[in-house]
DNA sequence: GTGGTCTAGACCACT
DNA sequence: GTGGTCTAGACCACC
């Protein structure tokens, strides 16, 4: 098995931006733990020839998780998986409050039960790789 | 105490969009129950003074709310609340199911304890109106 | 006197990135109090005529701007500039300072006096505008 | 105890080009007077092994800092300490307070006081080298 | 009119 | 070969 990104799924009718669409795919592949710290994604012109998007999309969705801190570039070798984060971005996590707030609001409203969602809150916290998997950077 | 909207703040440094953050406002005071089913809604032009924002963009959000089962329109009368939904729009809760994964890995892995995370969505369930006291049918 | 951007000078032949030199300029009125908060910012086209640059080069300096807090950008009106920090951002001063030392040592190597430094420093903080100027955001 | 460089930290998640941070290094050392005049550096060869960096970047770094006097090199016998300057570089000083307004502007505009400034340029130079003892001539 | 996104294609710096 | 920068020109969403 190379090292061939699993999945980057992209839908060109999906009113989001293609530039976010990859990033939501990487940020899943690495909070997932299908990418490790330091393995090498694809680079630049290989993921834009494999995708069929422009190489400057994919540098800007590049570019974007690295200031996001997901993931760090080297010139001239390629990008690869940032360290998971030491210190709580304060900022960040409140926006994702925010916006885990009014989600599960509007999935109350629509009738879903608590313990649905709390089930599906606690199985996406399983599968996903909190701070672990590493001692040293 | 006349009809006014409670709360609807609009941040024009936000890079939401204007109409999704109206859009936004008006969801919540109906999904915690600050707006009651039948209550009538601000009218555009009241609610475009009171904001200053362009009756077009108010109009936009309103027109969005009604098509997503929010609110419901009668001409010459104004906008209300619609009734909450008595069965499931499985293709909404997909959507909202997946943004809520999205959001709860992040937080995840960003560092914040599962159980910090629990805590959020009990406490906005608990604020909600689930079903407004109807069961389902 | 119109809402013109006072000093804006870009030389082609400095191999610092034009974007780069973009942001040295803005934030260099903005942190002198040259631009206000909530100043207007020539739009994206206006400056990209003025300046004889690309316009992407320019969205691409304000974006950056925007992403590092010195400015905020509305859609449809144009790009302001953003209100003075309020929590110091320790991993930006951190950086900064490791810049400062570097620099510092140098000029001491070079034979500059601890006195001609500090006086230096002094002044250019006399001409900043340090977090005062407004009371509400 | 061997002719070692004692720190020599590179980091490839750093944008910052490898042989900056290489001419960086050496240069801290020899400002803190960890490298003293004359004093040998480590070969291009045994520095790239020790680094595994390319043999190549290592000559880019020591030429660069030859041309900026920092060292000489001897051929067939290595590269060594440079003395240190003995007129000011006026055109490296005017770029280095350049360099130092724009640092120390953005520290205070980002919170941080004038003494808590002053502290660390004045830390800073405590621990340089000023002109290695000697006097301007 | 304003910013946001995307494509195409080019050149440079670094390794 | 890899990422970084820049230009040119196009289309869209928002207001």
């Amino acid at each position: 098995m190379k090292g061939v990104i699993p999945i980057i799924a992209i839908d060109l009718r999906n009113p989001k931006p293609i530039y976010e669409q990859i990033k939501d795919n990487v940020k899943r592949l690495i909070i997932t733990g299908a990418l490790k710290q330091d393995e090498k994604l694809p680079s630049v012109r290989e993921l834009a020839q494999t995708t069929s998007i422009n190489p400057n999309t994919i540098q800007k969705a590049y570019k974007d998780l690295e200031s996001e801190g997901f993931i760090y570039s080297v010139t001239g070798r390629g990008n690869f998986v940032a360290p998971s984060p030491k210190k709580l971005d304060s900022k960040r996590v409140e926006a994702l409050y925010n916006t885990l707030k009014a989600t599960v609001s509007e999935l109350s409203y629509l009738g879903v039960s608590e313990s649905d969602i709390e089930k599906v809150v606690h199985n996406t916290i399983l599968h996903s790789t909190p701070q672990g998997g590493k001692k040293n950077d």
